[in-house]
DNA sequence: GGCCAGGACACCA
DNA sequence: TGGTGTCATGGC
């Protein structure tokens, strides 16, 4: 039975390999990322984060003085294109009024206040503040998305309607508290999630084979009454 | 043309 | 407090 965590990321390191995450290149990237990419594919956040960077908007300064209407214009491609602007708006306005607009004056802050200041933001919810914590403040805060409720539960190993925070505990407790395996992890469990929904028929050479197998059964068993 | 994809929020019972 | 509607693009 799959329990071990950390062996289930070796395995899944062993095969999908470094996924190189957050892909950004500054921090301020990622938090604009974290909050595009909210209930849509990264394939769409990237057009949206080039066009950004095309038109010299990717900086706190720039994006801060950009109307709402031409953010909204160049967000389009990631859906709730209105939503994701009023979000981040909101975001460039928390960090203007309280850090001058500098993100290393705002990652300076102990990581639990950082953690409450940011969900007081609107837009910014559990997983979007994780997001941000991990991947540009270097925080070790385990980011817990849908694949990784349905994997896990699916596994047996957490209760369906588990809720975040009884994930994300789950997973800090049970693992060193290192930023890059949180990072690694939470990379791989997305590659995972994202081959469990497309592929089909499971390779037979898959090193996750038995765990992909695992899960399924899981998964039929409980359809049974 | 219909379905779905890496959330968050507001509102209501 | 939990369930549900809303937001409203683009690829397949």
């Amino acid at each position: 039975m799959p329990g071990d965590l950390l062996e289930i990321f070796h395995r899944l390191l062993a095969h999908f390999g470094p996924r190189h995450w957050w892909p950004a290149k500054t921090p301020f990237e990622v938090i604009v990322g974290a909050i595009l990419t909210q209930a849509v594919a990264w394939y769409n956040v990237e057009k949206a984060i080039t066009c950004l960077e095309e038109a010299g908007l990717l900086t706190p300064e720039a994006l801060y003085r950009c109307p709402t209407e031409r953010l909204e214009t160049m967000i389009r491609a990631t859906r709730y294109y209105r939503e994701k602007a009023k979000k981040i708006k909101a975001f460039l306005t928390y960090l203007f009024q309280n850090h001058g607009g500098d993100l290393d004056r705002m990652f300076r802050l102990p990581p639990d206040r950082l953690r409450r200041e940011l969900l007081e933001i609107y837009g910014i919810g559990e997983e979007t503040a994780d997001s941000i914590l991990l991947y540009a403040g270097g925080f070790p805060f385990f980011v817990v998305d849908s694949y990784t409720k349905r994997i896990f539960s699916r596994l047996g190993l957490l209760p369906e309607k588990a809720g975040y925070r009884m994930v994300q505990d789950f997973f800090q407790t049970r693992l060193p508290k290192d930023p890059q395996l949180f990072n690694e992890y939470h990379a791989q469990l997305d590659a995972l999630g994202h081959y469990l929904c497309k592929a089909r028929p499971l390779c037979p050479e898959c090193p996750l084979l038995d765990l992909c197998a695992y899960a399924r059964e899981n998964r039929e068993n409980k359809k049974r009454p």
